[in-house]
DNA sequence: ACCTTAAGGTTTATGATATAAACCTGTTTA
DNA sequence: TAAACAGGTTTATATCATAAACCTTAAGGT
């Protein structure tokens, strides 16, 4: 017998798993590509988070920020990246492994 | 704010979200009853955080903590109640449901 | 022309919280 | 008797989520 007594759990990514940021990942999984002010309705949240936390995700290049003029007013258009959808595959299978630990 | 669209995703119970209390949860799950330093074993966490993470959720009636003395050494086991083994199907109810938002 | 409101965000301020370092009390060992 | 250890708690720090305040331009009302 070894003397190690780790239960091995998958790492959680905390930038996905924090829980405005996992919905807004979400929603984008579903609706694929969109804008600010039509993921604000979606989230429901403030302006300000909803800014932050997509710049976040931005810096982080899981989702790709087009910033535009249509007209004379600002658009921005957000994306899930290829390395954001790889992410969120393993932060949803790592999740998984987790919660089957615990009893149904 | 003007009503949100609201695709309606199931809440997130935040203090059995956090990474660090809910591989706390998961063992305890996992080993019924145990104590200080052997979930400080497990667990792999500074003796400060584990503190303060397992009286956190002993406030919060997720946990049974008992703190005798074995000898002349204090030793506090902990277990989870009945509320706490609900409030985790619940989480973990509602999190199968977010994550089954996202794509394989 | 002027004021007000709205769109589309960003920046700043605040509050909560996760974490480890330092500390405390008592005990065992050298 | 000093030094290290057991079992935790308290304090300090650092990060971070959130909303309020702000900015710029545009559109509408009078």
């Amino acid at each position: 017998m070894s003397d190690s007594i780790g239960i091995e759990l998958p790492p959680i990514d905390d930038l996905l798993h924090e829980p405005a940021r996992l919905r807004l990942l979400v929603l984008l999984s579903v609706v694929k590509r969109t804008d600010f002010t039509y993921l604000l309705k979606l989230s429901g949240m403030s302006k300000g988070n909803l800014s932050v936390q997509m710049n976040k995700l931005g810096d982080a290049n899981m989702v790709k920020i087009d910033k535009s003029f249509q007209g004379n007013r600002p658009r921005t258009m957000y994306e899930l990246t290829a390395q954001g959808r790889k992410a969120l595959r393993e932060y949803k299978k790592n999740m998984k492994a987790i919660l089957a630990a615990l009893p149904d």
